[in-house]
This record gives C-alpha cells, structure tokens and sequence, in this order.
DNA sequence: AAAAATTTATTGTATTTCGATAAATTTTTA
DNA sequence: TAAAAATTTATCGAAATACAATAAATTTTT
C-alpha cells in the first residue's frame, strides 16, 4: 500500500495544516484529507505545489509498504 | 515540476513496458502515457502496483524539480 | 526488410479531485 | 476547565482525469 504521510514535513518547517492549505492554495479540508491518506489519486500539480512549499520530495511524503 | 522516471527502474529490474504494462494491469498505451509524464495524476491503486512489480519507492519514480 | 516493441492518438465511461460548506472533534491557550 | 482555535469528517456537485479499448504511427530490434 501507499502511505501518504506529510506530518513529518510539516514538523520539519514547522507549519500548520492551516498555514499549508493556505499557502498551496488548496481548502484545509482537503489538505485535511490528503494528509490522512483519504484520497484514491493525486494531481501531480498538487503533488507539486505541496513539494515546493515544504521544499521537499515525493518520496518524503510517499511511502510504499508491503502489505503481506 | 513534479518528473516521473520509470525507465531506470525498468532497466534496473530488465523489465519491458509491455511486461511492466501486463504485471501491473494496465494497458501498454497507458504505462506509456504514464511513463512518459502525459498524465496529471496518479491514482495511488496504481503507483502501488507500480512500486510492487519494480519492488521500488514513490522516491524512486517521482522527483521534483525546481523550474525556477 | 520484417517483426516486435513502444509511442501517440482518440473516444467513452467510471472514478476522483477539489471547492464550498458545515458540523464534529481534538488541541491549544488563557 | 472553559473558551478559542485548529483539525478532521462529512456531504454535494462540477470539472477534470484515469484508464480501457482500439488503432495507427513511429522506433527499435532482429
């Protein structure tokens, strides 16, 4: 399974959720549910403004686990 | 940016795209599309799939880059 | 040159994101 | 510990997109 996980991240800047949705332009509520791993897709345009605002890499906040 | 490279990992594991296309379940056009970063997102049912059969990270597909 | 593999193109359908909004819940603060 | 702030959950609708199916074009391999 993929795991999306943009805790670390926001620790790692410091930021809110609120201070991201606001700054990737997307509604807390969504930021919401992208950070708790409630959505089936990603836009790679979301993907991307999330990665330039907490200035890291997909594979910060993407994970893939064997789920045996 | 958000960049999608399949091709390493393909080499790295000697895997064709019709291969790649028939173990993860989609149709070669669209590995292709999705190979060649003709798509604007990514369900996350499938970048799984992807990361199973290549045995690889999100990390290792997705890079973003800064387009200045 | 022929065959095989890959890419590009197109259309239709089902799925999903995301906005907008509101309510519920959790965390922080005073 | 009560109020305020932040976060999560929920719902609906519209717009966007993945992906299948298919076929044609192009590139690579033999």
């Amino acid at each position: 399974m993929i795991v999306i996980n943009v805790d670390v991240m926001l620790a790692k800047r410091k930021m809110s959720v609120t201070e991201l949705s606001e700054k990737v332009g997307l509604t807390m509520a969504n930021v919401s549910l992208l950070k708790n791993g409630k959505v089936k897709a990603i836009k790679l345009s979301t993907l991307n403004k999330i990665c330039e605002i907490l200035q890291c890499q997909p594979g910060d906040i993407l994970e893939y686990k064997n789920d045996f």
